[in-house]
This record gives C-alpha cells, structure tokens and sequence, in this order.
DNA sequence: CTGAAAGCGCTTACAG
DNA sequence: CTGAAAGCGCTTACAG
C-alpha cells in the first residue's frame, strides 16, 4: 500500500493553459480574473469559459510573490491559552470571523501567543508579511503587541478599545458603559438597594468601563456608591467566586450584585450556592456578555448580550478596509439587556 | 492622521540582499537555508551572519512557488459549528495541534466546514493546493470528506478511528474500548448493580466502541445486560440529559451511570437532581474525555482522560510524516480513569 | 482592447 | 563546494 503527498493529484492548470484554450494570451486571461477591466466581452466569455473547462484556480503563491500581499489574515490571540478555552467568547469571536473573511475567500490563521516566546515568533513570522493584516484579541491594555504590530505598519483592528491608544488603532467593542448602566438599572427595578458588582479587571476597557457605568447609574439615583459593594474579578470563574465571597463578607447585606461577565458569574452563583442565599431570591445576579457560559448557568442568567456576530462581522470589514488603504475607524456597537432567571 | 497598508513597513531584504552581504552567490544563500549540504563552513558561516545583520526571512510565497507547497496545514472540523463551541474537546485538540506545528513553523488555517456549501468551497480551496495536508476533525463516520480528500491524494490524518475505512487512512485514537471497561469496572467495583450507560451516536466509533468496553465488562462478571440500562446521546449537553430521563424512567432501580462524554453527564446530572437522586450517593456517574467540563460540573466528574496532548501531537507528527512521502498510520494511546466526587 | 516581455524571490539541476 | 541560469505561475506597465 504506497501513497504519497503527490498520490492522487495532478498537475493543476495554470494560466497559461486557460490562455490556450480560449484562444489568448495569458495577460488577457489575468485581467479577467483581475476584475475584467481593460477586456472585451468576447474575449471575457471565451476566458470564462476556458476556466470552467479547464477546472482552473488561481495559484495563490504565484499572485502573492507579486502583489506583495498574502490574502491571508491572522486571529492573533495573546491571552494565556487556559483563558482562550476556558471563555466561551472567545470561541464565538472566531468562529464570526473565520466566517465573515470565508465570505471573501480569505483565509484564517490562527495565531497562539500566550507566552513572551510565542509572541516573539509570531511577530516575526506577521512582520516579514505572511498575513496581511491582523485580528487581535486581548484584553490587557498592558500588551505590547499591539503598539509593536502598529508601529510595523501592519494592518490591525482590536477587539475592544484599546486602552490609551485608541486614536490611532481600529477597534470594534459593544458599548460597554451603557449595558452596564442597563443591568444595574435593571436590578434597581427589581426594588434591589444593596446592588454590588464584580468587575472586570482594571486595565480591561471592560473592566474599566462596566464598573463606571455601574457608578454612574447609582449617583444618578442618589445612592451614594459603597466601596463595600464593589469586588473586582480577573474575567475567570474562579475570579468570580472569589469575589463574591469577598463581597458577602464585607456587605452580608448585599441584595443583587452584576458580575462583569457571565464566566465570572458562574463562579459567583458557585459561591453564593455554598453561602446558602438562593438566587434570585435573596440576591439577584446580572451578567455580561450572553456567551454560552450565560445558558450554562443554573438559573439561567440574566445578562447583557454583546452582539458577537455584529463584532466580529465588523471587525473583518474594518480590517479589510484598511488593508485597503483606508484609515483606522472605531465601531461601537450596542448592547441588549437579556431577561432570564438569575435576575 | 494617515496611516495605510504600506505604512511602517520596510521592503523586506532578499536572498540578494544576503548574497552581497556574504559575498556569495544566492545559490549558496539557498543552500544554507535549505539544510547547509554541501557548503562549506566558512561560506556557511558568512551567510549566517549576513541573514542575522539583514534581518533576512525567507518569503514563502516564492519558496512554496517552486516547491509546490504551502508549508502549512488545515485544521479542518466538518462538525456543526455548534457543536464546535459547545464541547471543550475540539478547543483542546485545536490547542495542541497549533502548538505541535509551531514548533515546526507550520502555521495553522482553521477551517470550519459545517454547511455541505461551505464543505464545497473549502474542498476546492484545499484541493487547489492552499494547505499540504489537513488534521481532520469530525466524529460522524457518514462524513464524505474524509473520502473525498483521500481521493483527492491530500495527505490526512484523522481524530478518531474513521469507520469502516481505518485500513487506508491515518488516524490518532484513544482507545476508547478500554477506557470504558476501567470505567465500568470501577462503578462495580464501588458495589453498583443496576450499572447503565448513555452512550455517544452509533455511527461514530467513540459510540460505538465504548459501548463495547461496557458490554465487556458486564459479560466478563456474568452479569446479563439489560437494554433498559441503554440509552443513546448526542455528545450534546441536552442528549445527555434526555437520555437520562428516558434511563430513569426505563429502569428506576439505576444505582450508576457510565456516560459517554463529559458534555452529555453534565446533562446526567441535570437530569438526576431534577428527579431529586443525589450523585455519587443514590447514582453513581462516571463520565469520558476529561475535558474542562469534568471540573466544571457540580460535582466533579469521575471521568476516562482522553491524553489530548499527545493525541494532537501524534496527529501532527503523523501528518508531516506522510506529507513527506510516508505512507499513513494508526495510533492508539492508552486513557487514564480519574476519580472525582461523582463516583 | 490585447500581446510580448519583464520580473516578483526563490530553488535546483547543470557545469565546473 | 560554488556560480550562472532556468523557471515556478502569475501580474503589470509598455507598446501597439
């Protein structure tokens, strides 16, 4: 039994047997792959028609050694690998963008870097031009990938505002600040007042931003903000029932408590659980993110959906405009209060 | 404030940029990079030092041009993308293989084939050449891509023993068997009786065989089997938890359940603390694969580790092995039961 | 609108 | 061991 790498495939056509079947050159045959421009109608059809004869596809590396360019995008992820999988956003994000580039034809690579040697490597491999630009995802505003990947002139869109910079890197993020203020509005209309939060941490524009519009919507009410009240997570489950059991030491009183996303949830629900205080009953819980984590939950919770696949459709668009040409752009998108059990 | 594709990006230097600098040939330049035979030190020294002060990286496009390859892989999962995201398992394979192939500078494209149109498309894309070999993704033995790509001559290697045609096709296995006659084996030996099982889709062999290592253990201590004690699943979270209901309801003498997934006991679970039967106390269950969802279900799952890491390096190793003229192989490798609190 | 020609950056027989 | 040369499959000014 032999087979080989070669076994079973022939030699694909080339352009230049396009060319000869339909009778013309293969600049002709290159323009029409190329758009058409420049090209009669007869000599479009004949080319049209050779190529579907022939089975003929574009050799890829042949067109990149010219244009420069690669026709690849990467999916850079520089988080510790354990949060890639232990957060379901994060599958969800990949997923979006691997479809929304298949659109295009485009593939993706994916990119691990969670240790400062990964990174190293990667940077080398995405500078030298094997990608044409990049989707990262990373929370950490402290990532010097991103300045370095700006700084290289290589296209780049983030998911999420990144932190400081901003001004001159595209991002795409749901409106972190408002879905906030709609949870903690949300459980205040529940006739909650002792309502804490589990945030994000804080050199997150997540963490940053839910805990801000968490504050905002208190002082609107009057309620003067308890420090108490306030615990702060690390986006894991186990963040998350850590800083409850925090929370209910401090505040024993607590009535509601929005967590800054629904894995760090679970874990809240997980320590509220062994504290004996039902849910919703004796304290309501509000999430964040509606990820898979969200319907996982026991009850169910109540969160706030950031629209995954309007994020990573836009986050594609935004990169491949830029890749383009065009300049950086930020896109933010809004959030949804979705109503479940937990709150 | 303007900023395009081009931006910060140098043209990037060129075997002729290293030749001048090494005062050799680009001929010999090639040599060096592609193994050093049959250079002489001294040349292969000048080159060396010539690519480190150039910050010299090979383009691929013009390698893989004339090699004929594309010096990368698809990770190809033909499940329903669903399926993807709701089980760990595939996050972990996809983890592993990425970095089993870093370590070989392999870069990884992932590709999500769940819809027969995307399956075309991507059949075309990886016919066409695009990717040197693929790690295939699917546990449903009705899956025509595996053929397809076979025929096609694309170098392959499969997760999971493909059904019915293993003879011809590599693959990299647990072996399934075993680890469910240990699990089986230990649900007894903790004095169980009326010992079921919930069993994965019987068109995929980690259906079917542990099914079988459950049959087997049950004959081999004489004890008939009862098909009431049979349920079949999904390898879904919610086809566990039917299967449980169904089980309870067929057989409500239960004392232990052996679960063909980690995904589908956590639906076990469900199920039981609905019907009020308290885990491992009046029901006993074991799970399989030792995925994140073991220690994420409440309580924690006695499972059959499945040894992702070297699962998806074998896969790797086997891969580049048969793109490099190779004929394909199977690998079996051992499992390992791992007691928890819920058996 | 179209063809002939140059060239993208590399590898690999072919002579030496 | 090494250089000169051909060629991988394509795109793109350059003439017409």
């Amino acid at each position: 039994m032999t087979m080989n790498a070669t076994g079973g495939r022939r030699r694909p056509p080339t352009i230049h047997d396009v060319a000869r079947e339909a009778g013309v050159s293969r600049g002709t045959v290159s323009r029409v792959l190329n758009g058409g421009h420049y090209v009669s109608p007869a000599a479009e059809e004949a080319v049209n028609a050779a190529i579907r004869k022939t089975g003929y596809v574009v050799n890829r590396h042949a067109r990149s050694l010219i244009t420069g360019r690669s026709d690849s995008v990467g999916f850079l992820l520089t988080e510790p690998q354990e949060r890639f999988f232990e957060d379901p956003n994060f599958n969800v994000l990949l997923r979006g963008c691997t479809q929304a580039l298949a659109a295009h034809d485009i593939p993706l690579l994916l990119m691990l870097a969670g240790t400062p040697d990964e990174r190293r490597r990667i940077m080398r491999y995405i500078t030298a031009g094997h990608v044409d630009g990049v989707l990262l995802v990373s929370s950490h505003s402290g990532d010097p990938v991103a300045d370095e990947l700006r700084d290289a002139g290589v296209p780049l869109v983030a998911c999420g505002k990144p932190i400081g910079r901003a001004s001159k890197m595209s991002y795409v993020a749901a409106d972190d600040r408002d879905g906030a203020r709609d949870m903690v509005r949300h459980l205040l209309s529940l006739g909650r007042r002792r309502v804490g939060t589990v945030t994000g941490p804080l050199d997150t524009p997540g963490g940053v931003e839910r805990l801000a519009g968490y504050r905002e919507v208190l002082a609107g009410e009057g309620i003067e903000v308890d420090e108490r009240l306030i615990a702060s997570g690390d986006y894991s489950r186990a963040g998350g029932e850590a800083a409850a059991t925090r929370l209910l030491a401090q505040a024993p009183d607590l009535d509601a408590v929005f967590v800054a996303s629904d894995l760090m949830a679970q874990g809240v629900l997980t320590a509220l659980h062994r504290a004996d205080r039902r849910v919703p009953q004796d304290i309501a819980v509000g999430g964040f993110d509606d990820s898979p984590a969200a319907l996982s939950a026991r009850p169910e919770l109540t969160t706030v959906r950031q629209p995954w696949d309007r994020i990573s459709a836009e986050m594609v668009r935004v990169l491949l405009a830029q890749i383009g040409g065009e300049d950086p752009a930020a896109v933010i998108l809004p959030t949804e209060l979705v109503i479940r059990g937990s709150a």
